[in-house]
DNA sequence: TATAAAAGTGAGTAATCACTCGCTTTTATG
DNA sequence: CATAAAAGCGAGTGATTACTCACTTTTATA
C-alpha cells in the first residue's frame, strides 16, 4: 500500500529545502559542482560515487553525509534548474513580458520570448543537459518538467494568441496549433544551434535566426 | 596512439553485418526483444546482462555467444533503426515523395512527408526511444543519427525547397531557415504527440495537426 | 576556553556488474 | 549415422557499485 514518492513529495519538496549556495560548505559545492560536470559527460548512471569525490577532492563519505543517497545528488542538481529557472521566469520574465509588452505587436513580443529563452539555455547548457537526459528514465523529473514548465508556458501563451485573434492580429486558428508552432520554433532553433547543424547555424546570428523565424512564423513561407 | 573506433568501424559495420531476423536463433531474437523492452523502459546503463538474461528466458552466457559485449547488444538493436529507417526510407520514400511529386504544390509534398514520418514514429516508438536516449551518451550514434538521418534530410530537402523559391512558389527566404522551420514543426508534432500534450492533441487527428501545421508554415499566423 | 554539534574521513561491506569457461545439447553436413 | 560445429548453459571471476560506520577534525556557541 506504499505508494511511491509522488514527485510533489519527491522533487517539489527539494524546492522548499533548497539551500542557496552560499550556506553550504565549500566541500558540498564542490560535490555539486562535479556531480554537473560528470553527470552531463556521462550521464548520471555512469557517474559513480567514487568518480564524483575525486572530481570534488572529497572523501567519498563526505557525499552522503550532505545526501542521503545518489539519487539525492541528482534531485538537487535538478530541481534548482526546474525551479530558479522554469517557475520564477516563467511566472516573472514572462509575466513580464506578457503584461508589459501586451499591446505590443505579436512578433516583437514572440522575438522578445525566443531572445530571453535562447540566452537562458545558453548560460545553462550542462544543467538543462542533465534535465533532458534524465527526464528520460525518471518519470517524476519529467512531469515536474511538463508540471512546471510546460503547463504554465502553456496557458499563458495561449490565453495572449486567443487575445490577439479576438483584437484581429492574427488568423483565428485553434490556439492549441498555434502554440505548438511557437514552440516547436523555439526547441527547433536551441536544437540547430547546440546540436545539429552548428556550422549553417553559425553563419547566422541568434539575433538573425530570431528574426527570420518570426517571420516566418508571422507571414509563412508561401508567396 | 590506438583512435577509438570511429562510427565508420563501429556503428555502420554493423549495418554490413546486420541479420535479419530470420537467420536468428530463437533465443537470440528473444535476447533483442528483451534487451528492446528493457532499454527503452529504464535505459542501458540501467538494464543488466541479468535481466536481459531472466526477460529472455535465456542463460546469462548466451547473451555473450551472440554479442561479444553489452554495449554490441545496444548497437545490434539500434543499427537496424538507423539503417533500415532512416537510410532507405529517406533515400527511398524521401525521394520518391520529391521526384515523383516534385510538382506538386509545397504544402501537399511536406504534409506527405509529415504523414510518412509521423507514421514510422508510431510504429517504432521504443527503437527511437533507445536511440535518442542513448544519442545523448554515445557520440558514435550521434554522429551516426545526424551523419546518416540529418544531413541527408536537409541536403533533399534545402534542394527542393530552393527548386520551390525560383519557381515562385516560396518566398526568398534563406533555405536554412525554412529547412529549419520544417523540421521544427515536424519535431513539434512528435514531441507533442508522444510526450507533452497527449491529451489536447488527441482532440484533433493526426492529418488534422499536419494539414494546421502546414496550412500556419505555409500562410503564417498573422492576418 | 570548554563542549557539543557539524563536517569530514576512508577502510570496510554486501550486492551487483559484465564477462569467462568448461561443459552439455542441438543442429547441420557429408 | 557419424562427426564436427554451433548454440546453450550456469557456476564462478575479479572489479566495481552505492552506501555505512567508527573515528577525527573543524566550527559554532555559551
Amino acid at each position: 500500500m506504499n505508494k511511491p514518492p509522488s514527485f510533489e513529495e519527491g522533487l517539489l519538496q527539494y524546492v522548499e529545502e533548497l539551500k542557496d549556495e552560499s550556506e553550504m560548505t565549500e566541500k558540498q559545492r564542490n560535490i555539486l559542482r562535479a556531480s554537473v560536470k560528470l553527470f552531463a559527460e556521462k550521464g548520471f548512471h555512469a557517474s559513480s560515487t567514487a568518480e564524483i569525490a575525486k572530481e570534488a577532492g572529497v572523501a567519498e563519505g563526505t557525499i552522503f553525509r550532505h545526501y542521503k543517497s545518489k539519487k539525492d545528488i541528482l534531485l538537487a542538481v535538478v530541481a534548482p534548474v526546474l525551479v530558479k529557472f522554469a517557475a520564477p521566469f516563467i511566472l516573472k520574465d514572462l509575466r513580464e513580458i506578457f503584461r508589459e509588452q501586451a499591446q505590443k505587436p505579436f512578433g516583437e513580443i514572440v522575438a522578445e520570448l525566443y531572445r530571453n529563452r535562447l540566452n537562458l539555455v545558453g548560460a545553462n547548457e550542462k544543467h538543462i543537459r542533465i534535465l533532458l537526459q534524465e527526464a528520460f528514465f525518471h518519470p517524476e523529473i519529467r512531469e515536474a518538467l511538463i508540471a512546471t514548465v510546460f503547463e504554465d508556458a502553456k496557458a499563458m501563451v495561449q490565453k495572449l494568441i486567443e487575445a490577439k485573434i479576438d483584437a484581429g492580429e492574427l488568423r483565428p486558428l485553434p490556439s492549441q496549433a498555434v502554440f505548438r508552432v511557437v514552440l516547436s520554433s523555439l526547441i527547433g532553433m536551441v536544437l540547430f544551434r547546440q546540436v545539429l547543424d552548428k556550422e549553417d547555424y553559425a553563419y547566422y546570428s541568434d539575433e538573425e535566426q530570431i528574426a527570420l523565424t518570426v517571420d516566418i512564423l508571422l507571414n509563412g513561407i508561401g508567396k
